[in-house]
RNA sequence: UCCUCGGUAGCUCAGUUGGCAGAGCAGCUGACUGUUAAUCAGCGGGUCCGUGGUUCAAGUCCACGCCGAGGAGCCA
């Protein structure tokens, strides 16, 4: 075999190459032969690229290896780019040389036809090498890269906050607990909210953005054990402006992964673009009363001050052709810090927002109880110790102002956009309650 | 935590009334100059999830256990 000794260059550049002989490096994911003509399916992490060997243009050792290379050698290919209508990407390569990097060991096991779920999540970190995987991957970091950069132009910094915490943020049940050194347990953070409000009191407009841990045995498609989620939160921001915040923030998100992705979302993912390039500004604003009549009406037995599971989400949400912004919920329903609704306390200042076609609750959010006695007979109505929430107290305190803020899932809403049937595969490694490899 | 369904070849599955363990795909050997889930010919491939029980005989029936999938509740 000669070396292989033209440019390296990616597939996804290969049309400024046209004519030109370039090496492409990857690997082999698929193969198919036709007399003297071999075709070598190689993908770079980039995309992948039909490569031609034919018999006449390589000697006779490189040919026949070419038509025995395993699914998933690591290879380097040298050849001419050459423009072709029947490539799905417009060129493909006439091979002149071949370089293999590495055999695989054994038979790769992820073949080209069907596999069960299970399967497919004990090999997630070899399944992440499909062309649908790997889509997946790449409009998730957009939505994740859309998200700081929208924050980030808009003058918000940035706010960590601590993954090991001391105490429940809401409640108590659902937290992963961790042995801490001579101080008893930690837990791993369930909401990076209350934090965030102590950023927004120090730098008036912050993001927390990390991972989240619940500890909820909850076997559905749209829960993870562990998940992100980023968390603005914004001082002298009541929830009129939380909600114009969400809407925005998420038409923004939407846009910038239309822009970049579309044509991937439809090929690759075949997912209906016309909902999503409805997602624009303004979206429907109801209140949890006329959620309730709209679900009732709409035959289903639900009372006030009941949840909307699931099923209510989806009828409710399927009435509207965007995301829809529900406020106003029953105070008892929503947690301690949430503000009640000054015109009728009955209610609380917090709004979700639920994605179209029955991918539920992306975001959850309002405005804060700012009052210092109001916020402590909160705390005390709840249960919760009045000791673990002092360093919060000090937030109304001193200087407390209005202030709302909101927490979006990541892998919710990369579920929605993508259209996927479960969370499982917006994220390159879940993590559910009854799977914890690879 | 509860409800439902499932576990048979590398993968996806069929297996009748309890009576010799099967198919497609993948793999291997070869043919073919346009395949992209190629086609054609040939070949190899089994701890029937585990333990115990019923029976002349269990992949099949019973009990328990393990694992997985779907759903509920709860949530983002």
């Amino acid at each position: 075999m000669e070396s292989t000794m033209a440019e390296h260059v990616y597939v996804a550049d290969i049309a400024q190459h046209e004519g030109k002989q370039v090496t492409l490096k990857g690997w082999l994911h698929n193969r198919s032969s036709k007399g003297k003509l071999h075709f070598l399916q190689v993908r770079d992490g980039t995309g992948t690229i039909q490569c031609v060997v034919f018999k006449g243009d390589v000697d006779e050792a490189t040919f026949h290896e070419a038509d025995h290379l395993p699914q998933e050698t690591s290879l380097e290919v040298t050849g001419t780019v050459k423009a072709d209508k029947r490539s799905p990407i417009g060129f493909e390569l006439g091979v002149q040389a071949i370089r293999v990097v590495a055999k695989p060991v054994a038979e790769f096991p992820l073949g080209h036809k069907e596999h069960g779920v299970a399967f497919l999540m004990d090999n997630r970190h070899l399944w992440l090498r499909s062309a649908r995987q790997t889509v997946i991957q790449r409009v998730r970091h957009t939505i994740i890269k859309s998200v700081r950069d929208y924050f980030d132009d808009r003058g918000f910094t940035l706010f960590d906050a601590p993954i090991l915490t001391p105490a429940a943020c809401e409640g108590t049940s659902t937290l992963f607990e961790v042995p801490y050194f001579d101080m008893g347990k930690a837990y791993l953070t369930q909401s990076g909210q209350l934090y965030g409000e102590a950023g927004a009191l120090a730098l008036g407009k912050v993001y927390v953005f990390g991972p989240t841990f619940r500890a909820e045995k909850s076997k559905t498609r749209r829960h993870l054990t562990e998940f992100w989620m980023v968390e603005p939160e914004v001082a002298y921001m009541d929830l009129a402006g939380d909600m114009d915040l969400m809407e925005d923030f998420v038409e923004n998100i939407v846009g910038k992964v239309l822009e970049k992705h579309e044509k991937e979302l439809a090929t690759v993912l075949e997912r209906d673009l016309t909902v999503l390039k409805r997602v624009k500004k303004p979206f429907p604003r109801i209140t949890y009363d006329e959620a309730i009549e709209r679900i009732k009406a709409a035959g289903h037995p639900i009372n006030w001050g009941d949840d909307i599971g699931g099923d209510e989400e989806t009828v409710l949400a399927n009435q509207f052709d965007r995301p829809v912004l529900v406020h106003r919920y029953p105070a008892e329903m929503k947690a301690f810090y949430f503000k009640k609704d000054p015109a009728n306390p009955k209610v609380a200042l917090g709004c979700d927002m639920l994605a179209p076609e029955g991918y539920g609750e992306i975001i959850g959010g309002g405005q804060r109880e700012d009052d210092y006695d109001t916020l402590l007979a909160a705390i005390d109505a709840a249960g919760l110790p009045r000791s673990a929430f002092e360093w919060y107290l000090d937030l109304r305190r001193y200087g407390s102002v209005p202030h709302a803020g909101f927490g979006l899932g990541i892998e919710r809403t990369v579920g929605w956009i993508c259209g996927l049937h479960h969370v499982r595969e917006t994220v390159p490694f879940p993590r559910l309650m009854e799977r914890l490899t690879p």
